[in-house]
DNA sequence: TTTTGTGAAGTTTTTCACAGCG
DNA sequence: CGCTGTGAAAAACTTCACAAAA
């Protein structure tokens, strides 16, 4: 099936609303009410939902439970992601503790820093190596997701290092700046610092458009 | 000047590119060598440069030095943004450290926390106040923006709390999960899971389009 | 009647292709 | 010649508007 990029990021929001209205007793809900929950138009949430099938039912809406099922079922993992991160510093620290990152979709098999004061033991429960142990690690335990939480200057040799695996095959990158990898290898940039830059941007010039 | 929301993104980009060939003493550049190494189509750069004017040299490229200074002064602020922050946990903490959010276009003027052994001192050089405060605090300092690194379920009403200071415009929002705001403030989402959701979508559909 | 599902229309963003200038 | 700047074309994404179903 053919999903555009924009497509899914809404699907993981409806879902995150869908468990909320299930907890809250909510039965059926509306496009209409679903949009105006989560700022999107009536037309689009129907647009998405019809990607995968009817699922709704004409003159009522979703059935919250059965909505939030077939959700569940499109964003679904054959099987569970295997995930290192690298850098386990504030940032990674935090992503490590966030309740929504410890999804049954995905578990850490290991993390790598630099510093002697975390490699060599468990953080959190999992265990630290040296960050030149990425190749190793990566590949024994076919690690195929790489987590980058390191500084910057860092990231490009990290993700080297994680190529040589054999083994990855998708980096989510925190760390600013571009990265070179082969094209079989899906990245996904999250950059805090360009996003409040344009987020300034935007604010000294009103008129701007504003997506 | 009407500019699209994907540009000015790229032009953070372009900017520490530029920042960093200028360190390594490139003089000259050209939209494909910056293409290749951002990872964008030499059209989408000159058609991004185009918009603020002609600035390169016609069989040449671009100068270097020349174009930082045209894309600063693009992306520069009319003042110096004072800034909020609100929960000083380790996403927080993470973000105050990051010698890349220490940009002289901001000042951080107030963090806010619920917990008591961080309220009432001084973190990382920035007063910290109990959250109840935000309006008040806000209010005085004239703070604009306010970045959100509380716990999902807290991010509204911290928000809220803010609109009613009168002085807030925007949000950085880090939190998972939608805000109600007033249209006239401007908000930008990162949403971490939500990057890592859409990766293991993609990882596991490789037929699927990716952006 | 209400609300979905969807082709068609509209809008935004990207890419092409080439004129134009150094 | 080489590389930019830019209209025109293409692609991607969103919104409209209405037929169809409950």
């Amino acid at each position: 099936m053919r999903v555009a990029e924009p497509t899914i990021e809404r699907l993981v929001q409806y879902h995150r609303l869908l468990e909320t209205l299930k907890d809250e007793g909510h039965r059926v809900v509306s496009s209409q009410q679903i949009g105006d929950l989560l700022g999107f138009k009536a037309s689009q949430v129907r647009k998405d939902l019809s990607y995968f099938g009817e699922i709704g039912k004409r003159g009522v809406g979703y059935h919250v439970e059965r909505l939030c099922d077939h959700i569940v079922e499109i964003l679904s993992s054959p099987k569970i992601w295997r995930i290192a991160m690298a850098g386990v510093g504030n940032m990674g620290t935090a992503l490590l503790l966030n309740p929504a990152f410890r999804s049954p979709k995905v578990r850490f098999e290991a993390l790598f820093d630099i510093d002697p004061r975390k490699t060599g033991r468990d953080i959190s429960g999992i265990h630290c190596w040296h960050f030149t142990e990425i190749p190793s690690v990566m590949s024994e335990k076919e690690i195929e997701v790489l987590i980058l939480a390191v500084p910057a200057h860092a990231a490009q040799r990290c993700v080297d290092l994680a190529i040589a695996s054999k083994a990855l095959r998708g980096v989510l990158a925190l760390t600013q700046g571009s990265l070179v990898v082969p094209e079989e290898i899906l990245v996904v940039r999250v950059d805090i610092m360009a996003e409040l830059e344009k987020l300034l941007f935007f604010m000294k010039q009103p008129e701007a458009v504003w997506g």
